[in-house]
DNA sequence: CTGGATCCACAATGATACTG
DNA sequence: CAGTATCATTGTGGATCCAG
């Protein structure tokens, strides 16, 4: 392996800078579902504002861990896909999103803990 | 399941927010191999700060997925470890940063592929 | 050695308005 | 519907100096 996150001026930094964030995990494990529509997608993630989703999507399409799909409807329609990139990528993303909602607790109970010491 | 991580409002939401951060996923890949000392953490995981480090570490501290422990030396030795919490997270850390080297080629190619494209 | 405190520059984000 | 453009604001990180 000569690859190594742990070096600054690795190019793998670059996709852990990608993949380490939070809407970007979002969208991949929306996207994982289904195909989804922009608004859809706005409205499924709450929270998220328009503008910060298409800088997200803009990011993943590049990185091609998604797929944009216009279809010449009026108005016009646009789709995002996970590619088989993506596809081997989601179970990971997944993990950490399944990992939140199962240890919330654990999570939640150690900063009242700590903040109590404190 | 009560927790959604796509409900802004949900707690699971801070978690990932906590998760999905660059530094956090390296600190706890190194410690996830042993014990370390907050220079050598400093030394080994290349770029950061040390300001950034220290937030990252009170951080985690207070989430409870790493110990602090400072023994009486002169100087103070000050050594962080990962808890039993934070041992259930690094499979899945340890696993972005495994996809992010594995898959960086991949990655690259599609980025000039998209960038000629534009 | 292990940080805390400060200052500062730049990037990220929200809000809003507008286009095809 | 699916974005882009702009501005105002905040946050975040880096650099530096200092202290227990």
């Amino acid at each position: 392996m000569e690859y190594d996150v742990y070096i600054q001026t690795c190019p793998t930094r670059l996709v852990l800078d990608r993949l380490a964030d939070k809407w970007a995990v979002l969208v991949l494990g929306k996207l994982d579902e289904q195909p989804v529509r922009f608004n859809q997608l706005k409205r499924e993630i709450d929270g998220i504002s328009q503008k910060v989703l298409s800088q997200t999507l803009k990011k993943l399409e590049r990185d091609g861990l998604v797929s944009r799909s216009v279809f010449a409807t009026v108005p016009v329609t646009v789709e995002y896909a996970i590619t088989p990139l993506g596809r081997t990528l989601t179970s990971t993303v997944a993990a950490l999103t399944r990992w939140a909602e199962e240890n919330i607790e654990a999570v939640l109970q150690a900063q009242q803990k700590y903040d109590r010491s404190a």
